[in-house]
DNA sequence: GGTGCCATGTAACGCGTTACATGATTAT
DNA sequence: ATAATCATGTAACGCGTTACATGGCACC
């Protein structure tokens, strides 16, 4: 999950060196992803470990490139065309945010920290608005394909984003003010003194 | 980001010892991000060591717990009515296989990549649905507040990654059949033999 | 008497990340 | 000249993750 499988595929058109491989990198992700280019050479050193890559010639001036192995190219392949499962989520900070505060009842209010959210995301999305326009409209038509689709997708994640504050808050209205919602089966069992 | 201030925050409301932790958290969690226990116990040592928690008197049964120290109320409480920044947007690797796809000009067809996703992806998100709805229709009805969060969360992630997917391969084919798109500016300034 | 849950840890690995060191080449 | 970019690397840290070891207690 990562740099491995980034750097895997850009080798997959041909061997490249170091420094190459972290401009790529970053031209393929529209400049969102930075990478440090150190870990371009830590993580080759890593694959070449793992037999998924081989130092290539050196080129014509003195750098050092690197070349798929067989192997490798077979995991390329295979990560390339296999969907992602993902069994487990990714843990995001927002939601982290809210649901802790939801579960830890009383000490801060879960609608104070989802407004504070919601202001902060929908900034994110009208700067990320502002900067699709800016592209779009730029001059070359053709002007970075994969930076314009980096916007799109930020773009959805801060709209559904929103969207679940609302739900969020929503929920949270709707249980909440019933009952004084202890989570009773935990709580009972071993009280935490002072409540 | 991450355990660490998920068990700054359980600490918020009084002390706990450390398997408690861990179920409050996969609790709070929606027990969809899973904690093995022995997490709790390095992240409590890294805690303590930078000051944030100390150990508390141990329990009536032998259970050591914890307690946050000033500074860690400190850092709660900050991260808690923080929003977050997100300067660098976090790397999916759904968003990488497309985006590494759509550069790698032709050792992969975009449009396979994103056909199989898609298809995983709504699988997926079928599957969620089903499950909020079976949860919704419960017996009981304070059922699960959390699960049913994240449920609401992860079919909102997921409806808005099929948008993603719809006007990614919208945008590639608007704009990849008119030229063979090889992004010549860096393409000249460094071939990479065979094409 | 064994199976399983409660409870606390330790050791080791992997990967991402930062910072640093070193040179060559190019541009101003 | 000197600043910026190209280019290659190393060292160290942090955190997440897995696997393992140990022991008490309950329940059947």
């Amino acid at each position: 999950m990562g740099i491995r499988e980034g750097l895997l595929v850009l080798l997959g058109d041909g061997p490249k060196y170091g420094y190459q491989l972290k401009v790529d990198f970053e031209a393929a992700t529209g400049e969102a992803w930075p990478l440090n280019v150190g870990q371009v050479y830590t993580t080759l050193q890593r694959l070449e470990r793992d037999g998924l890559v081989a130092e290539a010639d050196t080129d014509d001036e003195g750098r050092v490139s690197y070349a798929l192995t067989d192997v490798g190219r077979g995991e390329f392949i295979d990560w390339m065309t296999t969907a992602e499962k993902r069994a487990v989520p990714a843990r995001d900070e927002v939601a982290m945010k809210v649901l802790l505060a939801a579960s830890s009842a009383g000490v801060v209010d879960p609608s104070v920290v989802i407004d504070e959210q919601r202001r902060a995301t929908m900034a994110n999305l009208q700067e990320y608005t502002r900067l699709r326009s800016k592209t779009e409209n730029a001059a070359d038509g053709d002007g970075d394909l994969a930076w314009l689709l980096q916007l799109d997708r930020l773009i959805l994640l801060r709209q559904a984003e929103l969207r679940w504050l609302d739900d969020a808050e929503e929920r949270l209205a709707a249980t909440r003010p019933t009952r004084n919602q202890q989570p009773e089966s935990d709580r009972a069992k071993t009280r935490e003194g002072q409540s």
